[in-house]
DNA sequence: CGGTAAACTAACTAGATAGTTAATTATTTC
DNA sequence: GAAATAATTAACTATCTAGTTAGTTTACCG
């Protein structure tokens, strides 16, 4: 099959350094996220692109470079789409109720975040240790969950000592691994777990969870 | 290097398949968990195991046949603890507590079962559709966590409405996903997660909020 | 407008890969 | 004890693979 030209319209440059290198690292996301790093291939994201195979090694060094980047795309996109939360300005249970929404709505329409990080633990976090932006990546929603989880035992609501890195592990966790292994589960289980029910009882069984956790003790 | 030969004692037979047979699953495994189905290599299989590579086809059928028999092992191992586990002669609070340090001790104990979920997950457990044994893999747990969640609730100690299936799902997620994820999670919060003090805190978190979920309501 | 550099193309390469072939040898069975 | 079978060995094969080479073409700049 003739491979597909990007500069097919007539008013475009036949040369977008841009947009030659969104394609291959949209095209590089699906193909991580599809066969996982080891089984990826290059060729495959050159054809799904519409770049020459030449242009990945040109843009991103080799496959593992290419990785990286694809994975920093990734927790960039995650962050992005936290800050756009606003959680101080409701009551502490809602704040909690609106992070594991988000949490679990965003694993959801993000089955290749899921699938790119399980890629990367695979292989020991060793292409984020090579990132300069690493630490960049890291959530500030934990110091927002900190400080709802503070005005939520000052109001007597929540109850004391919890830890925020351990809750949003937890709530992470809790929605992740749902998601994750959702086919071994439902194998096992001889469920649908992906369909809409089961979901949505997972969904509220997790915010059950996380609510009856923080819930003040007697 | 020279080809490590199985039976070099005297007294052992030159041939023997099920030792031969056990050797190339052990070695797959090693090989399957560290590098994923993608990435794992049938010679370095063949080489670790002592075995003649014709062998893995000659047992195994071909690559993928070995990850599911590897596979349905590893799903055997965690059965047969499981069933090692008294959890009905004691209070429910209590039952619940070794259940959560059962699940997480194994999971610590066998991080190749959390890799090769992982990696039958990529492939959309299409290893154990192909299974005959899938059903059979399933936990009896889910009952008995049933008796003990009816159990706990007349005894006005657990909350009512308690899915066991979906709290076996979150007692595993909670420990699954830290351990799973040890090394972005680590990366991305500038800590060394996999050590112990982060290990104990994270076992005690875990068993605070399921028993704060089970906590009976007011 | 010409020179230069960047962006791109097509073909190639050296090694890797799963799986196969053609045996040989050890064990089992009658 | 000989024949048959199963278990094993060594070498091979066809294809795949990431990455490279040697260009060409387009855009930019002075």
């Amino acid at each position: 099959m003739p491979r597909q030209k990007l500069a097919a319209e007539p008013d475009r440059p036949a040369r977008d350094p841009k947009r030659t290198r969104a394609a291959i690292l949209d095209a590089a996301t699906t193909e991580f996220a599809r066969y996982g790093l080891g089984g990826a291939r290059v060729d495959r994201i050159s054809r799904a692109s519409g770049a020459n195979k030449r242009m990945l090694y040109y843009y991103f060094g080799d496959k593992e470079g290419l990785f990286l980047a694809v994975l920093e795309a990734a927790y960039a996109g995650i962050r992005s789409a936290e800050q756009k939360l606003s959680l101080l300005d409701v009551a502490p249970i809602e704040s909690v109720r609106r992070l594991i929404r988000f949490t679990w709505d965003y694993f959801l329409a993000h089955p290749e975040f899921i699938s790119l990080l399980n890629s990367e633990n695979l292989h020991r976090a060793s292409h984020l240790r090579k990132s300069r932006r690493a630490r960049s990546l890291n959530s500030p929603l934990i110091a927002t969950l900190g400080a709802i989880l503070e005005r939520g035992r000052r109001e007597d609501i929540f109850r004391k000592g919890v830890d925020p890195l351990q809750l949003y592990i937890s709530i992470a966790g809790l929605c992740y691994f749902y998601l994750s292994n959702i086919h071994t589960l439902s194998s096992i289980f001889g469920r649908d777990l992906a369909a809409q029910p089961a979901r949505g009882a997972r969904l509220r069984h997790v915010t059950d969870v996380v609510l009856g956790y923080l819930r003040r003790e007697p």
